[in-house]
DNA sequence: TATTGTTATACTCTATAACTATA
DNA sequence: TATAGTTATAGAGTATAACAATA
């Protein structure tokens, strides 16, 4: 702290008497946002963690997070493929997709095994219990979780959004 | 790992002879992402994570994360506020908001200083660098950052698709 | 008693280097 | 030598409890 030491009443402005002032308009109100609502960057992360927390909400019987739902949801499509293939798709660096496979398989979500042809590589698949839950999980995240949202913003609304969400995931 | 021992042989498609097959058409080329492409969470992060990275390419002369440069956007709009109002309104709680103002602190990008009525508050202030350093992330956010983001979407996209994750982030 | 700023702490995510076993 | 899975580790980001100063 070496910066000078102003009184904070340069600062604020004055306002000896009671309550509220008239002409000052918001004082004690809500903060401005200001440009921060234009950045859409803003934006983002705060719907991201809206969307992810109402997404816990509606699994939490499965006690899915968005991340393990992915997980299943890949190994569902593309049966055969290893740990590498599955995280790179996803986004997760290798060594930290270890401890979440881990976490699946203790669970019996899902299993790895020895490839026969490489023996360095670990062929994911889903377990018949995986299977289960994944599908009650589809079925919850499309009738409470992105139900909601469609109610939000509308049908075409919510494609608009994907669209361009997804533009961006790709091409930005 | 108390799964049925199969043989990766079982789920893999043999195929021991050279380069690729005909019919099976995408075996190890990219994965199907398959429901997960209609996730709008998904999708929501995979842009969020880019439109960050590029936030930090564009204000990276500047040494600004994006966090930071919503402090200082805020600190200029709301001037005469505390840690806690700035801190509640951008969604940081208060005991990570400690650290983050040191950081801009220390380099005199802003100020605290206890207020004269409440002896227990720090109100919060741009110095001049602050100010000055907010000015020149502003221009290069807008005609860097925002530029390209516009460019992709098209004016009216971007706009759009601002609306939608406001509405998100303030209404669900 | 309640609130502000703070410390300490813990838990999750993310990121990098390096090991092992296989190729 | 290169690659797949793994370990260890470090750094952000986020969350809660509790304390000192002040109200």
């Amino acid at each position: 702290m070496t910066v000078s030491k102003v009184t904070a009443d340069a600062v604020k402005p004055s306002r000896p008497n009671g309550k509220e002032a008239v002409e000052g308009a918001a004082d004690n109100a809500t903060l401005q946002l200001g440009e921060l609502s234009e950045l859409l960057g803003y934006s983002l992360k705060r719907a991201q963690l809206k969307v992810f927390e109402d997404f816990l909400r509606c699994v939490a019987p499965l006690q899915l997070t968005p991340a393990q739902f992915s997980v299943l949801l890949l190994l569902d499509r593309n049966p055969g493929r290893n740990q590498t293939e599955i995280a790179n798709t996803l986004g997760i660096l290798r060594p930290n997709f270890v401890a979440m496979l881990d976490g699946l398989e203790s669970r019996d979500l899902c299993a790895r095994m020895r490839s026969a042809n490489d023996r360095r590589s670990h062929i994911l698949m889903l377990t018949d219990k995986g299977r289960a839950v994944l599908t009650r999980a589809k079925k919850l995240v499309a009738s409470k979780h992105e139900a909601r949202l469609n109610e939000l913003l509308g049908p075409e609304g919510r494609v608009a959004l994907l669209e361009m969400l997804s533009k961006i995931a790709m091409e930005f």
